[in-house]
DNA sequence: TAAAATTTTTAGATTTACCTAAAAATAAAA
DNA sequence: TTTTATTTTTAGGTAAATCTAAAAATTTTA
């Protein structure tokens, strides 16, 4: 069993990995709001109780068993998220610190309880796949927006940035999950990405576009 | 803001004020499963925060500051258990644990949506008041079963003990919340008690009757 | 009311997670 | 391939919450 802040270290390092093989000491001290003297303390830890493998100056990656620790707590934030959203009525861009707290609730049984009461939820409110209680769950083949080019379409089905500020500029722009999309023309100037959505064009700055996941219908 | 750990400090005094006034260190040792000298450490540290009155080798007593900070987390554990039992479908001796963890979830406005989600309750699933938002509650007007005389009756509206096996033993006897009881005998010998449940005829010991809180219909 | 028992506190250590400052290793630039 | 910059680690320390053992205060018993 691990204590809050080392399951909040699996998890941090367990998002990094998605990016880079071996995470780096100051990407988790940034992630976590600490100092990379802090991480290198936690990591030895971690990596004494068979969790990360750790080489000095190498960065860290998980082991089997660090990972799936890891996932469960994924898990058990992307449900309580989708608790929030689908019972309590939060919006998507409220939920995350909450989650955050819940996550670290430790009791199998209600997690799993929790799951049936929610339908079994394949994904959380930002897109999101959610693991099943083992730990399994399908790669999910996303495109992000600002790959598309000129003509091409498809469906929202997530955001790779879960801030409040982000989330809610979206729900102003009407970009929500599930929304159709085609994108109509790309500024040279600035990036920035015309799409047509619900019948109505819009702009949206490059940086908005590189942070939302599009299931695509294929190239026009 | 209190810690984790002051939080349940805070809650086990609010919970054995209920039967002295002052409240002694041995006591909360006990409660908290920690040692005396443990205790007097943190109760200086809670006097310095004025969240209770403390008189050396006097014991203590909550603050009015104190005592709104406790209620909240009673409040916060009970609707947790109300949830755990209305709609995720666990046991009346299976929530306390997990009730335990969530009560120090820090969120003003979750706890205020779960109070509307689950229809605002009066009382959790043992029968003990929940206090509203403000911290205001009904004081519950309770009788011990083993108090009643031959002939009284009354409707089990309460328990003052949650450990799981005796609410697993209430549960098989048909004890549950709610039901029409009525004394039919008190056994000299062992002070036992025969009472009238459902049409039936049983036999409850002295210590189960001492813990069944019962809201009289009055004296028969 | 003095002796014995109990309760509570103090003193000094330990563990966890963190910190700062300085040293060491690695990576990037000249 | 040195020098410079960056990253990471070590060393030594702090704060929170705990502990044990011993001292002090209070309560109970005789």
């Amino acid at each position: 069993m691990q204590s809050f802040t080392e399951e909040n270290y699996l998890k941090i390092i367990y998002h990094l990995a998605e990016k880079t093989s071996n995470v780096q000491t100051n990407a988790i001290a940034e992630q976590i709001q600490t100092k990379p003297a802090s991480v290198t303390d936690m990591i030895k830890k971690l990596a004494e109780k068979g969790l990360v493998d750790y080489v000095k100056y190498q960065g860290v990656t998980l082991t089997e068993k660090g990972k799936h620790a890891a996932v469960d707590i994924v898990r058990k934030h992307r449900l309580w998220e989708v608790f929030l959203v689908d019972k309590l009525n939060f919006k998507w861009d409220e939920v995350h610190d909450v989650a955050e707290e819940l996550e670290h609730i430790r009791s199998v049984d209600l997690i799993e309880r929790l799951d049936e009461f929610l339908g079994f939820p394949k994904s959380d409110p930002h897109g999101d796949p959610i693991p099943d209680k083992n730990g399994r769950f399908a790669k999910t083949q996303f495109i992000k927006l600002i790959e598309l080019g000129i003509g091409d379409s498809g469906t929202i089905t997530g955001v790779s940035q879960h801030s409040s500020p982000f989330l809610k500029h979206l729900e102003k722009l009407g970009l929500t999950l599930g929304k159709q999309i085609q994108v109509s023309d790309v500024t040279d100037f600035d990036g920035s990405v015309e799409i047509l959505v619900a019948e109505k064009q819009i702009n949206i700055s490059r940086e908005v576009a590189k942070h939302i996941l599009i299931s695509s219908n294929g190239k026009n």
